[in-house]
DNA sequence: GTCTATAGATCGATAGAC
DNA sequence: GTCTATCGATCTATAGAC
């Protein structure tokens, strides 16, 4: 299987999957080797920093995707119930229904989470922050908006997480939906909402 | 610091925590001999089977106490909205506010996943199904049941990731506890709701 | 730039003394 | 039962030929 590799950044892709594949630890340079078809040397010639510099040229490809597809349009959106939606249909396709871990995610939850703190931290707070505020922006109260911000972000790695654990795909688009649901305009009516502002949407129940 | 191991169930807390802090992949000999004070050649005494069958003996034991302490009370009860506060209040204590992480979603996620694919789906799917059960008997319809436990369980799973991510416990215990409220019987009006309370519970084999 | 060869450490697993 | 010694494989990383 020859590969066309002409810089640094046309291997992440192939690295990404490796450590997505095996985790961390189970990275070996065999194996992302053989996923480039790259030797040893070209590999450290990219990346003298060995692994570690892999991973985190990794993580920073993923954070960018992420910043410019997601993050971003969730912050600046003049139509925050679109970016919302966009959001989702991004989560689906880019993890492929669960069958696509989330490698920030799998570093989260491993031993080398101490090693990329800062990159992981910061992935996960600006997604919940981005969505929050395209929550706020949507009509929301500031802390439901984050509540439900932190729900939606933590629904979606979980649904990963049960997807591949039942080997049912279909378990991640059900969980997906029902958040993506829950983020929509609630027609329903709650105790706090006699002091809300102008939200023309809400409309009364019973 | 000694420790007294007497036969071979008093290794699996040890072992267990190894697998947990490093994954199934990351977890060395080394470390669990010195996690449970043992030499190589006694582990293997107790685990002919190597490293599999620890992680295997770990898992049987994690699933038995999930077994006896949630799914058992959640299928059983005769208080089921008990039950299942009783769940939650167990997935809080023993995921230590997210600081602990699940093996058995460790391992869903990881290469090992294949391997142990049969022990772990076991444990998810009559997690689900316990759950989705106690939400029946508590009054809901069987299919919004399934879907509610689904989302639970999956977002569990998700806060570990969230709370270990952002290094931060309250993500955990505010998440699952947005969760814990939206398995309590809900006051709202539905157009269903008049009609639930005759619902027939019995269903047919397979 | 890319390769092979290899160092040095650690891996899972085994053998045998006691 | 528990230990030490050790095997062969594999690991990350480096060195040097081309």
């Amino acid at each position: 299987m020859p590969r066309i590799i002409a810089e640094r950044a046309d291997t992440l892709p192939a690295i990404a999957e490796v450590f997505r594949e095996y985790g961390y630890e189970g990275a070996s340079l065999a194996l992302i080797g053989k996923a480039t078809g790259l030797g040893k040397g070209s590999l450290y010639h990219f990346f003298p920093g060995g692994k570690e510099e892999m991973a985190s040229a990794v993580l920073a490809e993923i954070d960018g995707w992420f910043e410019t597809h997601m993050f971003g349009p969730l912050r600046d959106s003049r139509e925050p119930e679109r970016a919302i939606e966009t959001m989702f249909d991004s989560v689906e396709s880019y993890f492929r229904s669960g069958r696509r871990v989330c490698l920030v995610g799998v570093i989260a939850l491993g031993d080398a989470r101490e090693r990329f703190a800062q990159p992981v931290s910061g992935y996960f707070k600006r997604w919940v922050d981005a969505l929050a505020d395209a929550l706020v922006r949507s009509g929301r109260d500031r802390l439901p908006a984050r509540a439900l911000a932190e729900e939606v972000v933590a629904g979606i790695q979980g649904a990963i997480v049960l997807a591949r654990a039942l080997d049912d795909p279909g378990a991640f688009g059900r969980t997906v939906t029902a958040l993506r649901v829950k983020t929509r305009p609630e027609p329903k009516v709650s105790r706090a909402a006699s002091r809300t502002r102008d939200r023309s949407h809400t409309r009364r129940q019973g």
